[in-house]
DNA sequence: ATATATTTTTAGACATATCTAAATTTAAAT
DNA sequence: ATTTAAATTTAGATATGTCTAAAAATATAT
């Protein structure tokens, strides 16, 4: 249906129109995708073409309804993949993300629907991520961020804003889940850092990692 | 490593190679990949300069051993993708083969090493054709044709050599089934058709079905 | 042995996707 | 309001993979 060029191209622009309300840029794109701007300008064209955006040259661009579908299917792909390869495969939560952005472009609607069941239709993929269900409903995440928390509160550890390696790898060295239950002792006015407790340790967690935290509000 | 192109050429090179000793010619793989042979020329020259092919213009192809190499590894994710496809998501034999198509071309060692464990290691795919292991070391298919059995031979089902969709549902249709007991009762000289006996009826089966059929011989 | 047919290769074109460098448009600064 | 800077698009090139039509090589027939 689609080429995978093309479907990488929606799900970046999914992805930013998703992360900021503002336009679309040309650069922002370019920047998602380490490509480069006329390559991207190329591309919008095509898209444009086919219905999948609405593009104004010089001004931005954004889904259509049946680009962001597409998109969306793609996602879908994309995180029940890396849910087989971590639960069905054993692979840890770091490596999976290489393979599903090649096994994303795989077409058939019978696979994904037969993986989905045969996974059990999970709701959320290896990061905490929504996954999409068959019609592209995906649920809107009402986590929030452990910036927003105050001492006392307690939550549960269920998504990361950075999903690289190195920020998985980091979370796994020092013993944190999705899954976790965690309680903010103190909040440092310094630095802005979080003092966590967590079911077996305590710790401190700087700004930065705290920034890319998501839980769940228990109460 | 490989562009898709590149390792569907390996393959197909590689199928001809084992289904006749003679040298391979451009038609040849042109006619098995749907193609025009000035194309095949312009991919054997690129598969040659990465010494995948020995070519010879004019004079026909054969594999090198890192071609040979690079065949069985597609071959292998082909087939256990397949093999995944039946046993574990629950398609029929005969629509897997489009899907594995697909998924033959994903690159990563870890992926077909993890789902040949998660599989179990099986040795055959759904159409019974061998699976090579991570070496790529394939046993050779010891199944003898039914048009080489004689009546009072028994044997069970345990490949075929049409793995077309059309075939494949033919024999669904006619219930016979990989592992099946067969008994030969008759052969018909006026037109080589092979009466035959189940583990629960009776059938005629033309001699163009019989060619395509592999037994292991019991006793 | 020469003519004819078949196979294979080459030449040139097209589609996709990408890049660099230059031109153009828009935004920011003086 | 010009000038300068930044963002974006266009022009032209390259790489892959495919095709049609023509040329060249090989095989077959008379
Ligand atoms: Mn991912
Ligand atoms: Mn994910
Ligand atoms: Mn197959
Ligand atoms: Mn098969």
């Amino acid at each position: 249906m689609f080429t995978q060029a093309e479907e990488n191209y929606l799900k970046a622009i999914y992805a930013l129109e998703n992360e900021s309300s503002e336009s679309i840029s040309t650069n922002n794109i370019a920047l998602k995708m380490e490509t480069k701007a006329s390559s991207v300008t190329d591309m919008l064209k095509k898209l444009a073409a086919k219905k999948l955006v609405e593009y104004k040259p010089y001004k931005g661009v954004h889904l259509t309804f049946e680009g962001e579908k597409v998109a969306l299917k793609v996602i879908r792909k994309h995180r029940l993949w890396e849910y087989f390869l971590v639960k069905k495969l054993k692979f840890s939560w770091d490596s999976v993300h290489e393979i599903a952005e090649q096994l994303e472009h795989i077409q058939s609607d019978d696979l994904v629907n037969s993986l989905d069941a045969f996974l059990g239709f999970p709701k959320k993929d290896p990061h905490g991520d929504p996954i999409p269900d068959k019609d592209g409903i995906v649920v809107s995440n009402t986590s929030i961020n452990m910036l927003g928390m105050k001492v006392g509160d307690v939550g549960v550890l269920n998504g990361v804003k950075d999903s690289t390696d190195a920020f998985l790898r980091y979370l796994d060295k020092k013993n944190l889940a999705l899954g976790d239950r965690i309680k903010i002792i103190d909040i440092e006015p310094y630095d802005n850092s979080v003092y966590i407790e967590t079911k077996t340790h305590h710790m401190s967690i700087s700004k930065h990692v705290a920034k890319n935290l998501y839980l769940k509000n228990k109460k």
